[in-house]
DNA sequence: CTGTTAGCGCATTCAC
DNA sequence: GTGAATGCGCTAACAG
């Protein structure tokens, strides 16, 4: 419900009127309010009921100027649109709202520029903390390790490893990958990746061939890389095939890649999974589950980043530091029809 | 940069500080930095460099506090992870981020309680407006009328028209479909869309059989509902071409049942678009541009929403109010290769 | 336990 | 032109 204070049109109830009608002093009234022990119980019900009564809301940018917090953190994002940071946002959104603090979200679209404007505004509103979401994992600038808040950047690690970066463990997605399919007893293994320049795109072929090279396997051909589309996939496959057609396996960098090689395979007629097994890596729902089959892929946990991401925060406050560095999470297997067969 | 106030870790530099040291008063300190008038030339010089030596940064909560307004607008969602609410607010981030207000991101997950919660936290927050950000375009509750700050709802539309919504005028959308496949010479058309308990399927599919009418034609077959899925389009695609093999345009609801349908006829040796043309809605671009051939679309022009919206807010605050209803904005048709074969 | 006194940092009267 | 005084709504010492 709307409190009724607003209903009226007039100004919003505050502390004193609440003291006031009350009988008591604006201190006590703050006192009783806040929970704070040294008020006496009748009183602290009688304060109680009349700051129902009124719908006493208080202003937090009082409280928050006396208090010297603010209760807000900034969101600092480079790429809105992008589907990574989402989740990411999500789950700080998420971890931090279930407490009292709020999110000021700023969308810096890749510019420099406008990321010190946003950033310039953030400080100005005395937020405190700030998480910077990148849209890509390749690394960025830090936004300098002077500023008078905590920052943690998410997704996208700071290039200053005297920053605290909170980042997928794509290596260790690249391994989840290869040791899924040697476990359903693949053997002939290969790899359609991205945009090499990513350094995601490399780190998942290193986690990859690692976990390859442990099983005593190599892989099969070279690992194909260009774009992070689903063409890309479709002419991939086609290459690949026509190099290598007794391959059993294929580790993509992207559920949209995967995509697109399921596409090629199936027009090559090669069934999938039984005849050739694929991994996507994303999980991106709308793409993993309305493929046919549906894309068993790598979850890098983005939402449980997001979280950590907040956390890192309000641990940073309290102890008023945190230790810095790179921190990489682990990501998840999601099993689907593309690597075991269902019925 | 970061401002060097910050970088000696002590508390930031406040108006008095710059006042100090320029040798005026606060009072005047504060006038020579807000561009008052009644200041003389030469000390408003010497207060703005001194502000610029020490990167004074005003203190945007006393600011407030004192002036009675926060600069900040709540932005209220309920599914973040839609991919329709992200662009309507990456407009109104735009809109509002090119002036001096930042946004407070509240995701109540589709839960009224959280939204509750969410709403008093913006009003104690006293923000100056609150956009609310629905999932879909199915009308939503009202937050109320009385409350002390504009609203305006985008996406979802508010169930009651004492308020202001901007919405995406999906009728018009259908008929933009139809009319652009009827300009192509189709004249045998069909329509697959998704769940008929939304709003917006009902809403498009009126306007493709409004559009077809207007040109003497109409539907092949019934409409075909069902869930807004890819797996639905290569079904329906499927029972569609069995009981009307002769079709030749297919009008889908979604981008993702529209590939789906493409699927489908592409197993079925029917060449897109010369046999069937095929329109999606949504233009979701990485559905669209992906699919082989790309997909011709209908684009609600959700940024342009955002904008729409956060303009409204800023009317409202100036004009003290503003004239409430129901707005559609119109959509926009994208042609690619799926109705018009490209070389 | 309660009320009084001070600010938080700034904008805004008013005198001077 | 400038500065001293006042208050925004609240919290945080203190003193009773």
């Amino acid at each position: 419900m709307i409190p009724s204070e607003q209903v009226d049109g007039s100004r919003p109830t505050t502390l004193s009127d609440v003291a006031q009608t009350a009988g008591v002093s604006v201190a006590t009234a703050s006192k009783a309010l806040n929970g704070r022990p040294d008020v006496s119980a009748a009183t602290r019900r009688r304060v109680l009921d009349v700051a129902e009564l009124l719908s006493f809301a208080p202003n937090e940018i009082a409280r928050n100027l006396a208090s010297g917090r603010t209760g807000t953190v900034g969101l600092l994002t480079s790429d809105l649109d992008g589907r990574f940071v989402l989740p990411v946002l999500m789950g700080a959104e998420d971890a931090l709202g279930a407490g009292q603090v709020s999110v000021l979200l700023c969308d810096a679209r890749g510019d420099a520029i406008r990321e010190q404007h946003h950033l310039r505004a953030l400080l100005s509103r005395r937020v405190d903390g700030i998480i910077v979401v990148g849209a890509s994992t390749n690394a960025r600038v830090s936004l300098g390790q002077n500023l008078p808040v905590p920052v943690v950047y998410v997704y996208a690690p700071s290039s200053s490893d005297a920053d605290l970066s909170l980042t997928p463990d794509n290596v260790g997605g690249g391994r989840l990958a290869v040791e899924h399919l040697v476990t359903i007893g693949r053997r002939r293994i290969a790899h359609i990746s991205g945009d090499s320049s990513y350094q995601a795109a490399r780190d998942r072929s290193t986690g990859a061939l690692a976990a390859l090279a442990d099983a005593g396997l190599e892989l099969v051909g070279d690992p194909l890389f260009s774009t992070w589309s689903e063409h890309w996939g479709r002419d991939a496959a086609g290459l690949l095939l026509s190099a290598h057609p007794d391959v059993d396996a294929i580790v993509c960098g992207s559920d949209q890649i995967a995509r697109g090689v399921i596409d090629t395979l199936r027009d090559l007629g090669r069934t999938v999974p039984d005849d050739i097994a694929v991994v996507g890596f994303d999980n991106w729902e709308v793409l993993a589950t309305n493929s046919r089959p549906e894309l068993t892929s790598i979850d890098p946990n983005l939402q449980a980043l997001g979280r950590a991401g907040a956390r890192a925060i309000f641990e940073s406050i309290d102890l008023g530091s945190v230790s810095p560095g790179l921190r990489k999470m682990p990501p998840r297997l999601v099993i689907r029809g593309s690597s075991v067969s269902r019925r």
